[in-house]
DNA sequence: CTGTATCCACAACGATACTG
DNA sequence: CAGTATCGTTGTGGATACAG
């Protein structure tokens, strides 16, 4: 069996264990596809590289969002030792294995959700 | 071009558009990819069918979840003119698209996220 | 059987300002 | 650069009861 992430799953439905379920309460929250997507694509960044990226969040948020997805090992932070400080954020080994998942919905919204104009689609 | 989703492509980040963001704005609630998972595997069904197999979901929030796939063109409901009135739920073909990001999302749950004792794990 | 009506609780998001 | 502190708004879900 593979490797599961360490107390982090245990989520049910009901009396049943469901991986679907387990899936969304790990990367179900409103940015954090788009994070790691950006993180998957052009790896480690600092904090408001991401931002940048990341069109539209806030600070707080993005804060919190990178908060939730370190306690859930999906993502590492470093602090690296120059001045000014920087934090660089990248992907656990777990984070990585998201992929599929992540270039599903992308894809999926590529192909049937894409404005008819297609302008300058950024994929963060 | 394939043919996309009628005014249903308009999630932007910021200025941009951004596949990611659109897709989980379609599918990024709670029940949503459990429901239209279990419609993927069990084909049509109907409400109280639905809510056994979702379980620990109550008829209020499935009722709200199921108008909001209807309404985004995901779910079809037919009244079905028996005694007692059957509805029945199924996916449109956008909604049988989503096929390959909801299979994806249920293998990495499998994968990562099985408990350790892998009881009768069921994915609805 | 297939829902709706209320009402509540809380999580999530967001704007703004501020800090080391 | 990398955040935190506040505070308010909205979204989402859930419990319970009731209805055609």
């Amino acid at each position: 069996m593979t490797e599961t992430l360490n107390q982090l799953h245990v989520w049910y439905q009901g009396d049943e264990w469901c991986p679907i379920t387990s899936t969304t309460t790990l990367i179900g929250k409103k940015w954090h596809p788009v994070i790691i997507h950006r993180l998957l694509e052009y790896g480690p960044s600092g904090f408001n590289e991401l931002k940048r990226a990341v069109d539209g969040i806030s600070s707080k948020v993005l804060s919190d969002s990178l908060e939730d997805l370190e306690s859930k090992q999906l993502v590492s932070r470093e602090i690296v030792n120059e001045k000014p400080v920087r934090v660089e954020y990248s992907l656990t080994k777990h984070g990585e294995s998201l992929r599929p998942v992540i270039v599903s919905m992308r894809d999926w919204g590529t192909e049937y959700l894409a404005p008819a104009e297609t302008p300058e689609s950024s994929v963060v």
